[in-house]
RNA sequence: GCGCUCGUAGCUCAGUUGGAUAGAGUGUUGGCCUCCGAAGCCAAAGGUCGUGGGUUCGACUCCCGCCGAGCGCGCCA
């Protein structure tokens, strides 16, 4: 319908010109809106506001002059001239109303669209290291990922939905040999357990598990677990204690068996973290061993690259990327003079792979506290010979959580967090989805969790699942009396009251909000357009009967209702939320 | 100190590439079920859009200064 609008000014303009009533070459960017209030029409153009200087005539003048000029169209009712130069468009009835049986033919292809063109892309998210469960920080990346990667394959990209594991690294020798010190525990040795690992109870599961699997294999004596390894904190360096313990953990075990122990708590934990995400709605179609990237060659394959394309210099005995060069604030270092490569060298093969593996566009989603991050990453791909643009970081803020009106911090280190397990359990699914969705991502947000728990019978997806169940039951209670309801031949035009008009007017809308939704990685628009809908349809449902004895008005109304709820149904699904039939 | 993300109703937040009278939820105060589900509807009240300038027909939106919040500035990951 815009479209067509659109073509109807376009034209006019077009004879306009012709007949030297405006000067020619204005540089008409034809914007048309949909308008909120129905006294401005169904859709309304801004082009005379926007002409009205380089055409050099006043705004009503000009607005006057093209709404004169369109032709007339089945599609349009009427057109005005309004405010200071608005021309507004009345939609004639029965072309809003054809929406209906478009979301009954489509069903739950309406709102699709072609504006991907099958490209590639991917989706990263998620990617917590993997040193404990989820906790309800990471619901918001989760949730959100998962809608926007739902919305793309929706508006036609062939999307791939990506998890980087972090199996390699400091953090994941803390949390194997976090593992293997609670084992030596339940072996009986005496252990100081260190400030600085991974304090949680999951740790003392994943102990259990290695002690029934292997018996006292692995047992040590305390004394030599702890030779040499310093004073822990407050009196020593934590980091220093920790570092040595691992060191002593590898000295000790071997390799071979230390990596038995390593890969017992990193394999746990990612199952743990996969099971979690899948209770939660939230499906990856691949899991990405950072491990894999040295085994494969590719970080050394990366430097390489960059050091042919004459960005990578020594200094102090370190390899640095000369990542200024492309706007980054500093450079960095990518080889330590010890000889090991960085986590960022890492990150750079890893994007490296991204792009070789042929995606049109990759989308990371990051916590907001990698912000820092980004210019770094999109230089490393500039000097490897990528478009940096084709990498697209969307920022996720962090929720703000309270408990006990107190905020409550997170840390998997000391073991005290919320999982996201538990929120779910707490608040369901489905409330759960839609708390993180609701809000723009760079938005910060504040999560009352006591208010999540009590008040969870009062969260806004009931509104739009109540809508959706209402909907059910109405037509359960036109089987029960035995109404048959027409399928075909419906007399549209009885749908003549205005919170009809609304709704169609609203129905139509589908289409372009998931588009726009889409193209603006904002999934929360879906969320607002789905409670608006909901709206309109709750107000209409109390001021009108639906099981009337006008057969056609009976047909009517329940075929637009119908309709309702399939589109309620499409926007569920790319939520993730579910749709009853009873509540 | 520099950088990133922000600042909208008592509270939590929307506000479409700059558009018409800044909107929801929640909370407060009133109404609405002999009728398809009251997890709902209708209405009232509630605002110097942090602040001061600038750009223009028009600014919550764009630009600059200031104030305030969160986060980031490592040869950690």
């Amino acid at each position: 319908m815009k479209q067509t609008i659109n073509d109807l000014i376009a034209q006019a303009l077009h004879e306009l010109e012709q007949a030297s009533q405006i000067p020619s070459e204005l540089g008409s960017n034809i914007q048309v809106t949909s308008s909120k209030d129905p006294s401005q029409g169904d859709y309304a153009s801004n082009i005379a506001l926007m002409l009205a200087k380089p055409a050099g005539m006043p705004p009503r003048d000009l607005a006057q002059l093209i709404a004169d000029r369109i032709a007339a169209a089945d599609s349009i009712d009427r057109i005005e001239v309004a405010g200071p130069g608005f021309i507004n468009f009345f939609v004639a009835s029965n072309t809003s109303q054809s929406v209906i049986n478009s979301i009954l033919e489509q069903a739950e292809n309406f709102g699709r669209s072609s504006l991907g063109q099958g490209n590639r892309i991917q989706v990263e998210f998620v990617s917590a290291n993997p040193t404990g469960p989820l906790h309800v920080g990471h619901g918001r990346g989760a949730a959100y990922g998962a809608t926007l990667a739902n919305l793309l394959g929706f508006v036609g990209y062939e999307v791939q939905r990506e998890y980087y594991v972090n199996d390699a690294g400091r953090q994941m020798h803390i949390i194997g040999t976090s593992t293997w010190l609670r084992y030596l525990e339940l072996c009986g040795e005496d252990i100081v357990f260190p400030s600085n690992g991974y304090q949680g109870d999951y740790v003392w599961d994943i102990a259990a598990t290695l002690h029934r699997e292997n018996g006292e294999r692995f047992r040590r004596p305390a004394a030599q677990v702890f030779a040499d390894v310093g004073e822990d904190a407050p009196a020593g360096d934590k980091e220093k204690h920790i570092d040595h313990l691992i060191a002593n953990a590898h000295g000790l075990l071997g390799e071979d068996d230390y990596r038995i122990v390593f890969d017992l708590a990193l394999n746990t934990l990612v199952d743990v973290i996969r099971n979690d995400l899948h209770a939660f709605g939230v499906d990856f179609d691949r899991w990405f061993s950072e491990r894999s990237l040295s085994d494969e060659g590719l970080i050394e394959q990366a430097i390489t690259r960059l050091q042919d394309n004459g960005h990578v210099y020594e200094q102090g005995g370190a390899l640095w990327f000369r990542s200024t060069e492309f706007g980054d604030e500093k450079d960095r270092v990518v080889r330590r003079d010890n000889g090991q490569t960085t986590y960022f060298a890492s990150d750079i093969a890893y994007h490296m792979d991204k792009f070789d593996r042929g995606f049109a566009k990759v989308i990371n989603i990051w916590g907001a506290d990698h912000h820092g991050y980004i210019a770094r990453v999109k230089a490393s791909l500039s000097a490897l010979g990528y478009n940096a643009d084709d990498l697209e970081i969307q920022l996720v803020q962090f929720a703000n959580l309270f408990e006990n009106g107190a905020k409550i911090s997170m840390s998997t280190r000391s073991g005290e967090f919320v999982t996201l397990r538990q929120l779910r359990e707490d608040v369901g699914l489905d409330a759960a989805r839609y708390f993180y969705v609701m809000r723009k991502a760079e938005q910060h947000m504040d999560f009352d969790l006591d208010l999540a728990r009590e008040q969870s019978s009062d969260n806004p997806v009931y509104y739009l699942q109540y809508a959706h169940a209402r909907i059910c039951s109405v037509r359960r209670q036109c089987a029960e009396k035995g109404l048959e309801i027409a399928t075909q031949q419906i007399n549209l035009s009885r749908l003549d009251n205005v919170h009809e008009q609304a709704l169609t007017k609203h129905l139509s809308l589908f289409p372009e909000q998931v588009e726009s939704a889409a193209r603006r990685r904002e999934p929360h628009l879906v969320v607002n357009y789905l409670r608006e809908l909901a709206n309109h349809f709750h107000s209409w449902y109390n001021a009108h009967q639906f099981i009337v004895d006008d057969i056609e008005l009976r047909d009517a109304r329940i075929t637009l209702a119908v309709a309702i709820g399939q589109v309620l149904r499409n926007g569920f699904a790319l939520m993730g939320v579910s749709a009853p039939e009873k509540m």
